[in-house]
DNA sequence: CAAGATTGAACTATCAATCTTC
DNA sequence: GAAGATTGATAGTTCAATCTTG
């Protein structure tokens, strides 16, 4: 498959390649019975738990639409939508800023707060069976160091 | 946020958490980057990718409808349709099978290889540069090795 | 009746164009 | 004119129901 590559190139990125392959695949396996067992407990999908997540760790418990569209890694106009349905479940609620009348803040309610600490407890135990049962301490240390790096990188 | 755990539960899992919230938001922030260059450079998404690399690995560049669907991790019915558009631009032929007559094989066309090789070129060039320039010799064995683990736990 | 694959309806996400406010 | 957010058209995904063959 690999036409323009030297044996010491292939050498070099095979290791990487592989990783990243892992990684891709675990990713996808594992949010999917995340996800499954997300919105079977809870009616909550993981979109719908992320943005409520972000707004709870928000200082006031409030985002700008901008701010959590980059936050959750979502377009902006698909955030528009799922803020929508969000408001809609009582979850969220939209409020103009007063002192920029173009931005909307979106914060979390009561109710938004209640239901992400019941998610919370289903996906926790999520993670733990899913994920962090195989995974050793010192393996969890090594992820969390090279993929904080791999992450600020493609966000910059 | 955490209602039901003790110090000592949290001191063990937090590590595990914040390895998880950087693989997800790793994935994300890469899978984006990658996913833009394939379209914009060679027109093929990141999905189509995968169906037409997994093709490739198969023996006789074929596989069943099912067998490629748990590849490539997409529900029946989304890979029919992901098919039908593979099929239209000439990169994969639909057969039916001889043995069984309830099975269609999907077999890479000569296209379709050449297609592939054209966007190995620029997913290898993303991958080096939005994943493996970050990421140590050793942080990729240990990343490997873990993940390899996690996927093969979810996938049973 | 079970397995393999497809279809149609409902939902979700994305891109370009638009509207309002700075 | 640029930034913040929304809208409408479009494309892609999923779930349940269906069809065919074993």
């Amino acid at each position: 498959l690999n036409a323009n590559s030297s044996p010491a190139n292939d050498e070099r990125f095979a290791g990487h390649l592989r990783a990243w392959r892992a990684l891709f695949e675990a990713h996808a396996a594992v949010v999917g019975l995340l996800d499954a067992e997300l919105r079977h407990a809870e009616n909550v999908p993981l979109t719908w738990y992320d943005v409520l997540l972000h707004l709870a760790e928000a200082p006031e418990r409030a985002l700008r639409m901008g701010e959590l569209a980059d936050a959750v890694v979502i377009s902006k106009s698909g955030l528009t939508k799922l803020v929508d349905r969000l408001e809609e479940a009582r979850l969220v609620e939209r409020r103009p800023s007063r002192s920029d009348r173009r931005v909307i803040e979106v914060a979390l309610t009561e109710e938004g707060l209640t239901r992400l600490r019941a998610a919370w407890q289903t996906h926790r135990r999520g993670i733990e069976l899913r994920f962090a049962r195989h995974v050793t301490a010192e393996e969890a240390r090594v992820l969390e160091r090279a993929l904080t790096k791999v992450r600020d990188a493609a966000r910059s």
